[in-house]
DNA sequence: CCTACCGATCGGTAGG
DNA sequence: CCTACCGATCGGTAGG
């Protein structure tokens, strides 16, 4: 009685949608799409996933969570605004980079999501964005940074940020330690007082 | 014997079509929807577009032609890179927040493009981009930037570009003038050499 | 510009 | 995990 259920399947099944998904974007791709490239019929997916969706779902989740390890990682380590700004750089773009295909379609596909999780996932980007943006204003009245409008740079930051993706060369040429060095580098010296900032190395 | 099929039809297809692959993504809505908005018939949309996939090249096409003249504009008004570069930049914000739905369709929904265009578009796009890359280079090579990686600034310059459409507010918030000084703050601080940039205003 | 309609394909289910 | 199948919806056409 050979193990049909392998306890990999259900990732295997994330990583190949994750591609796809990111390939050609999350309604262009159909179940037997991804059957045809996971090897089993379309209707097996049910005994791994409830829909469609809950795939999509999946992924976005699973992101949001890698992204807010970082985040939280990045916030109990350092205390400074600006070395804490930079370690969130560090993180995001290392969660990124490892997690190429999944985080574009974080990025891409998740105006695709179902209620209620279309909601849920909106609010915890919210709260991402909220966090770093008390990052910013601490070191904007503490005098480390520039007073400056903060919607602007939270904008130059995330475009950096979220954008990565659309970079496929990225992986191959550029370590994740340059990548974070070169935006912590346009970011922090375009918002940061004098020099102070321009020396810190991550 | 009333007048059906008014000159304006095409257009405004065109319009409710940017708004709604803007908002939903081109695979996400169908003809019917379309049709429901326009106040038409699905049937009838193939009186003014062959295909539904010919309504998505219209809009790709006709935002890479914007792009091009804004473009051309800044490199025949401007001789020195570093002003060429400002007023690329403040040629591309103009074009994105006068057709924001438009260009967020250019930037996000070409790959469902068939064939030849697919092709043709992702070589129009390579055009830009390799005479972006000449100012840089010009701007290198005449000691005006600061010598780095190409690719970086390229990544960097076109991030802040492109993702413009992703940030929502930004059309109600700030003139193309202040987003246009932004970018050209951060990209030109960024690369050029001591200060002489940093007092270009267009 | 509409009515009527087509074949293809979709996500998903029943039953084993 | 598969075979067999379903209703719904898709882009598109014929004919007027």
């Amino acid at each position: 009685m050979p193990e049909k259920k392998t306890p990999d399947r259900k990732d295997q099944i994330a990583q190949v949608a994750s591609e796809h998904f990111h390939e050609k974007g999350y309604m262009a791709v159909s179940m037997r799409d991804l059957a045809k490239e996971v090897g089993i019929e379309a209707a097996s997916f049910y005994n791994h996933y409830e829909s469609k969706g809950s795939i999509l779902k999946e992924i976005c989740f699973r992101m949001a969570d890698e992204f807010f390890s970082g985040l939280n990682r990045a916030l109990s380590e350092h205390h400074l605004p600006a070395a804490q700004l930079q370690a969130i750089i560090r993180e995001h773009v290392g969660v990124v980079l490892k997690n190429f295909s999944a985080s574009a379609v974080f990025f891409r596909e998740w105006r695709h999501l179902s209620e209620p999780w279309l909601s849920q996932f909106l609010e915890l980007r919210r709260r991402y964005e909220e966090q770093v943006r008390q990052v910013l204003s601490q070191g904007m009245n503490q005098g480390l940074f520039r007073q400056m409008d903060q919607n602007v740079v939270v904008y130059t930051l995330f475009s950096l940020l979220n954008g990565l993706h659309e970079w496929k060369e990225v992986q191959q040429r550029f370590s994740p330690q340059e990548v974070t060095d070169h935006i912590a580098g346009i970011v922090l010296n375009g918002i940061a007082v004098g020099d102070q900032a321009k020396h810190h190395k991550s």
